[in-house]
DNA sequence: GTCGTGAACGACATATACTATGTAGTATA
């Protein structure tokens, strides 16, 4: 079966391909709404919650999945026998990804890439780079000087995140995941691991580096460089295999002796200033530390090698969490025993939408057997309130209410079932609905989602005003960030941490993986206040609940005390602070 | 491109605000 292209369409890459489709077309019609854009993006949603792998289902079988009709169906039969969908690389082919680059800049749409293409011969955004810096953005007709500077404005700001050129965190993980799975169905595969700044759960990666122990490395190779995801091999040897994705993310695998992985795993995993340390260690003892092993300078018998673990323990060192191996300390903390205390586990959840808000994509029952299933102590329900495009009216609230109530009876103890929103923050820190009616509900968490580009001091002010807000318990995704693409508001981040300690507002680590927020730098800054965290997942689907997850990874990365984060432990702390709002 | 009704064709269409331009494009859960 290995090294056909038939067995290895998942559903998740069939749809993956769909929506692929769906972007394509949006820039080859210059409409996002399009109905046939909308028929790709929903057969991928089709094919993805399909309870059945859609690779072997027949024509007419796949006919019969909701959102895939026959044209739908003759595509996923045609990729998953030949390899390959003539309308998809037709479309590649059209639209190359320095053009879809492009297209994801802030403020540029499928319209003003077709413009630019047109007139300007801007292709990528370096092409853009030179119009802007030869001021020819202003001789098109329907942009102007002013729009030239917006577009050099955006350039400078993701030049200065250093994002543009990477791979953000959400597209790097859940391939690294997939690739890994893919992997470890190769005979005489022993090890399969992600390394790299993916592993130390960096908010975007350069490329992604894959740690495989084989018995027969060719295998491997010859495996990986026909994985339907691969675009292109830039380098192929024995021991390393360099390629890059359809979707233009270099992945580098690495094949090691099984006795090896340890020391690989630490190599790899880096940071470049902690390998160095780490060396440095080594030598004061006589040792070198390599990709291979850590041994004796004299004559080479190994100390260790198998497992990270032994190397630490061999220098004298606390294992060290990927999260913490970025030269910042963490040695000299690992030699003391001083490293952060792990985070307990996440006893309850606070960010969560149902199929109330006009996003969400599981019930209300769906959501509370899950969060039973995952053991929590307490559930907020937060849909979206009026003021968000998805929101919903009182009406729908109200009715939530009473199936939340019909829930309680039946949970007794087991699980504290809230009733919450989640507020949108307006401007000027307007929230939604009035005072009487917020009061009703059990936890509301505010957040912004527009008006994206005020001044420093108007964005500190909205948000220091909703958390004066009696009903408002925690902020959500403070910075309203979304990684690589759009950069988070303005914020006076010591202001923000201060009034959340002052109203004992919570601020919530929001752990959905475009977002992760808040960031690191405003997780250390909270550290100087005495303020509270919410890990969250802002799930829109049951599937998405494990987000709470990467919030956590994400908070250990910035130090983050334990005892910082209400709803992880012990549910004593949480319980009593949801008792005690201020006013 | 899909679906449903009736066997070929029409319905489907977040909504709203903002920005930059002077009507269109983009962003938002």
């Amino acid at each position: 079966m290995l090294g056909t292209a038939m067995a290895t369409y998942r559903n998740q890459d069939l749809a993956e391909a769909f929506d692929e489709l769906a972007e394509l077309t949006i820039l080859d019609e210059g409409d996002p709404q399009s109905f046939r854009v909308r028929a790709y993006e929903n057969a991928a949603r089709a094919i993805a919650g399909a309870d059945v792998e859609a690779a072997t289902l027949t024509l007419a079988q796949l006919q019969k999945l909701e959102g895939i009709g026959k044209s739908g169906a003759t595509k996923v039969r045609e990729l998953v026998d030949t390899g390959c969908m003539a309308k998809l690389e037709e479309l590649r082919l059209k639209h190359p990804l320095e053009v879809r680059a492009l297209a994801k800049l802030p403020g540029i749409g499928p319209k003003t890439v077709t413009k630019l293409r047109a007139e300007a011969n801007v292709h990528s955004i370096d092409d853009l780079r030179a119009a802007i810096a030869a001021q020819k953005i202003r001789t098109i007709k329907g942009l102007s000087a002013k729009t030239e500077a917006k577009f050099a404005q955006v350039i400078a700001e993701l030049d200065a995140q250093g994002v543009i050129g990477r791979t953000p965190i959400s597209v790097a993980l859940p391939l690294a995941r997939r690739l890994v799975e893919q992997l470890r169905q190769v005979p005489g595969v022993e090890h399969v691991s992600y390394a790299g700044s993916l592993r130390r759960f960096r908010e975007t990666v350069g490329d992604i580096d894959l740690l495989v122990a084989a018995t027969d490395p060719a295998a491997v190779m010859e495996t990986f460089v026909g994985f339907p995801q691969v675009d292109r091999v830039l380098v192929r040897g024995e021991t390393k295999t360099s390629l890059l994705t359809r979707r233009g993310t270099q992945i580098d695998l690495r094949v090691v002796a099984a006795h090896q992985i340890g020391a690989a795993q630490l190599y790899f995993t880096g940071s470049k200033a902690h390998n160095v340390a780490l060396r440095q260690r080594a030598l004061s003892r006589g040792w070198t530390l390599n990709e291979y092993a850590l041994a004796e300078l004299d004559g080479g018998k190994v100390i260790a090698s198998e497992t990270e673990e032994a190397i630490y323990a061999a220098l004298g060192l606390a294992f060290v969490p990927p999260t913490l191996r970025e030269g910042a300390g963490e040695i000299e903390a690992a030699e003391r025993g001083q490293l952060p205390a792990p985070f307990g586990a996440v006893n309850g959840d606070f960010h969560v939408h149902t199929t109330t808000s006009g996003d969400g994509q599981s019930t209300l029952d769906e959501m509370v057997e899950a969060a039973l299933a995952r053991g929590y102590r307490v559930l907020a329900i937060t849909d979206h309130a009026e003021g968000t495009v998805s929101g919903a009216p009182r009406e729908a609230f109200e009715l939530q209410h009473a199936r939340i109530v019909a829930w309680r009876e039946k949970l007794g103890d087991r699980l504290l079932l809230l009733h919450g929103a989640e507020l949108n923050i307006g401007p000027n820190g307007e929230l939604d609905y009035d005072a009487e009616f917020r009061a009703r509900f059990d936890f509301c968490v505010a957040s912004v989602h527009d008006h994206m580009d005020l001044p420093r001091e108007q964005q500190t002010a909205r948000i220091v005003r909703a958390m004066q807000d009696p009903a408002v318990r925690s902020i959500g995704h403070l910075s309203a960030r979304m990684i690589g693409a759009r950069p988070g508001i303005d914020l006076d981040y010591d202001a923000i941490v201060e009034a959340a300690a002052q109203t004992g507002t919570a601020l919530e680590v929001n752990g959905a993986l475009p977002r992760l927020d808040l960031s690191e730098e405003a997780l250390r800054r909270a550290a100087k206040h005495d303020v509270k965290l919410l890990f969250t997942s802002d799930a829109h689907h049951v599937d998405e609940l494990g987000n709470v997850a990467h919030a956590a990874t994400y908070a250990a990365r910035a130090w983050v005390d334990p005892a910082r984060v209400l709803n992880t432990g012990d549910p004593a702390r949480l319980l009593e602070w949801l008792k005690s709002k201020s006013s």
